[in-house]
DNA sequence: TTGTAAGCGTTATCAA
DNA sequence: TTGATAACGCTTACAA
């Protein structure tokens, strides 16, 4: 390993305290520009670097904020959370801050895990996805006054911390948007069984634009879980109606990349944009994952750098946008 | 956030001092064995948990591991990163360890980033992706005795640090003979271009079973990186010889699924068994990612525990296994 | 503007 | 077998 420089060994080449050194560091204004230039010099001559446990024993913050990392159940959350992660390890490092992994089967083992890595780890805070309906650890978090923000709305609970999330009703109707603008006037809606606040918000965006446009989806609507077949039996199902739809808006890629097998690529539209898209050609709308993951940090160091308490909490929605692959489809001969 | 329960109100409450304290946590034989239940039951009552700040003040250690994260480049990356990701967490928490994140954009700004995270947050060890022929990371750690393992051999630089790897040969040598033994005579392959550790390794595979089976394998390879289209056209080109392959072999799922677009499911093979496969019901031959996890953390951290100098590399190669899905066709008529 | 002293929570050393 | 003392590297008073 490197040798350690300390503040002290700065000190010495620098012919000062070792104090000053710490104010150049963390008070600059309190050291003339002379000392202070002589001191940065050493700094960076040595190479030295303050050793984060001592700071923290002082400070009590450890400049570490915690993200849980799941096993990608259904997958797509896999593709998109990893992308999230690495969008927060990068925005979290200009702003001095690094982030610690951690796993949890539940909401209890999670809240079990935070009380651990505070008491040992003194993490300065978390960073929470896939928020439900009665969160029990954002509670916990409140309760104990632990900055955290999380991507995800609350859906339903109460809305009293920072969150981040994408408007998935948007993308939907973005991509309905685009169905319609090229002659669609039946287009069908294949998405997650009800109850997810994720899966209800993608579908209502399509009902909405489809209402907007004066069309009716009544009847053009599957819910299925993401699955082997389940795209396309949903697919063939509608297709197999009186009156088919010519287009699909899917909840998912995979469901997508279900209903392609049933019908063509330009007219079905995924959502996520996740590797099987692009595989496919398949258009797909796209989350700004790595802006809602510098959005999370940014609102996170606010909190930890200002007062943590007398700050309101902040809610940012951002838009996702459609990637079109191939060309559309021409409008059906109905 | 919750109260800190110091190692000074543990030995209060046990009526001992605080060394005997730390002799019960660190060396429970030097104790008699009724202070230390007593010492327990008192840990237990307060919830104490050892300060890691305070402790690496002493120590030196910090019991945090670093990986880098990616942004999923070309997608599959993405998902068997996260996977690993996920296993390293998992397997690191029970043995007292963390993983901390950090990204970097090519090989220096990596090695400048080690030089930061130990000199700050002194981690304790590294865990490598991503290894490649003259890795300098490797060589800066190796040189600053700082401990690590890479996941992935050295493909062609020293042998000297312990690394764990899938046997991608083996994958698609299984798969090859999967075809083989579904009457199968002329079996494609569909890969990367050449220089690539992994996707040489796994080409080797099938030329090696086909060989093995006594059959020929020349003019049957198409090498082409992941991208929209490029695995169709491969299969396409390899469809139009004159005496063409009736399956392929292919070294990731999205050149599989091009594959696929130019025949059928059941005489394609992918590699990685990501989401794109489970959805349209390809078969794949699937790493053991979380294993290699766990080996990967268990190697490092018997390094870390036991003595870090005077043991030798050790090299973990672990066998993939194919993944079948669908039935797999009939021999086919020739 | 700079320096002195104290202390954060832990463990290693050594004495009892 | 147990306990007192010092030290790890840093920052926050406070004094010069």
């Amino acid at each position: 390993m490197p040798e350690k420089v300390t503040i002290e060994a700065v000190a010495r080449s620098a012919q000062v305290s070792r104090q000053t050194v710490s104010n150049v560091l963390n008070a600059p204004h309190l050291v003339s520009t002379a000392t202070r230039d002589r001191v940065l010099a050493a700094i960076e001559a040595l190479g030295f670097r303050a050793n984060q446990a001592a700071r923290q024993m002082r400070t009590g913050k450890s400049r570490l904020v915690g993200v849980r990392i799941d096993p990608s159940r259904n997958g797509i959350e896999g593709t998109v959370l990893d992308r999230f992660l690495h969008g927060l390890t990068e925005a979290a490092a200009p702003a001095g801050y690094r982030v610690v992994l951690y796993t949890a089967a539940d909401d209890s083992a999670e809240i079990a895990t935070y009380a651990d890595l505070l008491a040992a780890y003194a993490l300065d805070g978390f960073i929470l996805t896939h928020t439900h309906h009665g969160d029990a650890r954002t509670a916990w978090l409140h309760e104990h006054r632990v900055p955290f923000v999380t991507f995800g709305r609350p859906w339903g609970g109460l809305d009293l911390h920072d969150w981040v999330d994408v408007d998935g009703a948007a993308g939907t109707a973005a991509a309905t948007r685009a169905l319609l603008d090229d002659g669609h006037r039946r287009i069908g809606y294949i998405g997650w069984p009800e109850g997810s606040g994720v899966g209800d918000d993608r579908r209502s965006g399509w009902a909405r634009e489809l209402a907007t446009a004066g069309f009716d989806g009544a009847g053009l609507v599957r819910l299925t879980p993401d699955g082997t077949g389940n795209g396309e039996a949903a697919a063939r199902e509608l297709l197999a109606l009186p009156d088919p739809p010519t287009a699909f808006v899917c909840a998912s890629d995979p469901l997508a990349l279900g209903a392609l097998r049933a019908t063509d690529a330009d007219r079905v539209i995924g959502f996520d944009d996740t590797v099987m898209a692009e595989a496919t050609g398949l258009s797909s709308v796209r989350q700004p994952v790595a802006d809602a993951a510098a959005t999370c940090v940014s609102l996170l160091v606010d909190r930890l750098d200002g007062n943590p308490d007398r700050m309101p909490a902040r809610h940012v929605l951002l838009r996702p946008h459609l990637v079109v692959r191939r060309s559309r489809a021409k409008p059906p001969t109905p």
